[in-house]
DNA sequence: TATTGTTATACTCTATAACTATA
DNA sequence: TATAGTTATAGAGTATAACAATA
């Protein structure tokens, strides 16, 4: 069962097919006022609380401009605030509302709605395989930034 | 080892912010002229062979002005030719060159490169856990469609 | 009429370059 | 001078709507 990893060749490619047609589908899932990168950014300053712009674009593997970007749509929507920092005038930070943070604990979201149905087929099994999966990639994305 | 499929996160959520920030790194990754859609409708005409247009959009999962575009850039990279379907003159066959072909099989593709790059120094276990997820995703696009 | 594919148009996501304000 | 962030601009990827050609 345990396939071998002499598939190892191709394995860069099976992954990069897999992510870009997921991707894709997750995209024309979601909804219009709530784009999968918007989410993302969301739940890192969920994680990590009031952080910079700067340190956010960073961490989320854009460039500055494009969280620039992302920030404004969130604020407008009201799951985020930017706060001046007071000890430097060049700085702001970008925060989570409540309402933010909300929106991440519900489960009705559209995108993870349809994932969601996407996997309530699937064996324990292959949803374990998922998890450590997403786990690997985050850990890969982490220490390559 | 296993962990249990209730984290902090929900399931659908992990999968969806592994995906959408890895499939950002790809596309940055990517060369300009080769991008990740362009490889993945490549793929696809080299699975399935001489394609329809319209059934290459619907198994890649966009709509058919999308999948003109992608097979225009592969046309005038010579990575693919159009072949008129000689017993219906409104359809048009998608079918991969040699060079097409040839590129799928190099290595040394930036993108893939790259992933490679990060997968090396992951435990075989890990490889085998991606893999397999790569599969089981594939086998999700597929069913919904 | 129905189907296959294209053209026209527009929106999102992202980047780079140039800029402003502050340090 | 250097740094944090924004504005301006551009390109890729995608969609919907309207169209043409063919069935």
């Amino acid at each position: 069962m345990t396939s071998p990893v002499a598939t190892d060749l191709q394995l860069p490619s099976r992954v990069r097919l897999a992510v870009t047609r997921l991707s894709r589908r997750l995209r024309q899932q979601s909804s219009p006022g709530l784009t999968p990168s918007m989410l993302s950014a969301l739940s890192c300053t969920v994680r990590n609380g009031p952080i910079p712009l700067g340190k956010l674009a960073a961490k989320e593997g854009v460039q500055p401009p494009t969280m620039t970007r992302i920030v404004e749509s969130l604020v407008s929507a009201d799951l985020a605030v930017r706060t001046p920092d007071p000890n430097d005038g060049r700085s702001t930070s970008v925060e989570a509302t409540a309402e933010g943070r909300a929106l991440l604990s519900r489960r009705a979201r559209k995108t993870d709605a349809y994932l969601a149905s996407l996997l309530k087929d699937l064996p324990g099994k292959d949803l374990r395989t998922l998890e450590r999966a997403a786990e690997i990639i985050e850990g890969l994305l982490e220490s390559d930034r």
